[in-house]
DNA sequence: GTCTATAGGTTGATAGAC
DNA sequence: GTCTATCAACCTATAGAC
């Protein structure tokens, strides 16, 4: 299993011939496109310019391939309860928040459906968020404490539990965002998201 | 395609073998066991007690068969926003619609990630679901409804977006029923839904 | 309407040379 | 690390009898 990829192996230009990297992103495109009920290893190493067996010489088998794509798409969530959420004026601070929160939902959630479609994976990727600690309560814990903060500052309501308040909001961004990928974008029957942080930006007002 | 089925055909006991029920039902739980990227048609006449052949009878193809099974996984979505909501405090109808929404989401929401790993069915049940215009903003409307009658009553704050806060609430369920789809039962880290409930009757109360 | 039998076509995965 | 060639297994769907 050929994974250490961390310490970026020097050298000049691309690798020989960029085939992991190649592979991956031949994987992300066709399960968008097909979804995984048909994705087919022979399709993978067509689009990536590979053969059939450089495909299993990287990732051992179909589920392996699987499991590294997932592994990738997730990525993105672990980076986001990490920013300090920075200063000013809280309707601000929210919808950077919920537009970053919707704009990795609509990178991730295609992945993360797609892995419900195979017990196995859906185990496999579970058991990998579990591991790692990802998951929605991150983007909630991130927005609670914020609003705890708030609240000691006096610049929103006292006696709202804030962990409440920020489900409230990280499910509306997960309800958008979801419906945005089930039902296609001709869909505009949900409040926007300035609407929805308008509304929760009234509702804690101080 | 003998699809009638709406005048119950006259019959003494059970059909003759009620192979039809016995597919839909088997594909269900197949669906749950395995995901649809593992559902063969195979395993499905096994488990339903008839033959390979009688399912392609019944249902024309695989896809059709899968269409069934999601328009009737879907289905209930249909009778959730007709509720009139009743009467009583605003905290106890949200608390029944909250678990109403999360109930059939729970049933529902399987079928509808399945289909998002064949883009085929995914586009199959989008369209179904906008012509018969199903979908989140449903359970929006009808709990926005309520919210506005509330104000207009002087029992909830005026000068608050009722879409708004009803997009809170239905996506806080979204998010919560997803949740256990996705990380499994093991995962208590997100508020519950009686604590949700109350945090949002709190930043609405009059 | 339900069955048996089978055709026809993919697919995941391996072997072994380079 | 990458390729070509190939297998064995499996799956969807159809034909035709009952």
């Amino acid at each position: 299993m050929p994974e250490p990829d961390l310490p970026a192996p020097k050298r000049r230009g691309r690798p020989p011939a960029g085939g992991r990297e190649a592979i991956l992103d031949a994987t992300l495109a066709l399960l968008h496109e097909r979804g995984v009920a048909r994705l087919t290893t022979r399709e993978v190493a067509e689009r990536a310019g590979v053969s059939d067996a450089s495909v299993y010489y990287h990732y051992v088998d179909k589920a392996g391939l699987l499991r590294a794509v997932f592994e990738a798409g997730v990525a993105p969530l672990r980076t986001l309860s990490l920013a300090g959420l920075g200063e000013g004026e809280p309707r601000e601070v929210m919808t950077a928040l919920a537009e970053a929160i919707e704009r990795f939902l609509d990178l991730t959630l295609p992945v993360i459906m797609a892995a419900q479609s195979d017990a196995e994976l859906r185990e496999s990727l579970a058991a990998y968020m579990q591991e790692e600690d990802l998951g929605p309560h991150r983007g909630v814990q991130a927005l609670g404490r914020f609003i705890s903060e708030q609240q000691q500052a006096g610049r929103m309501r006292d006696g709202i539990d804030p962990a409440g308040a920020a489900v409230l909001l990280v499910g509306a961004c997960f309800l958008r965002s979801s419906q945005r990928q089930i039902m296609g974008k001709g869909t505009r029957s949900l409040p926007s998201l300035e609407n929805v942080v308008a509304t929760l930006d009234d509702l804690l007002a101080a």
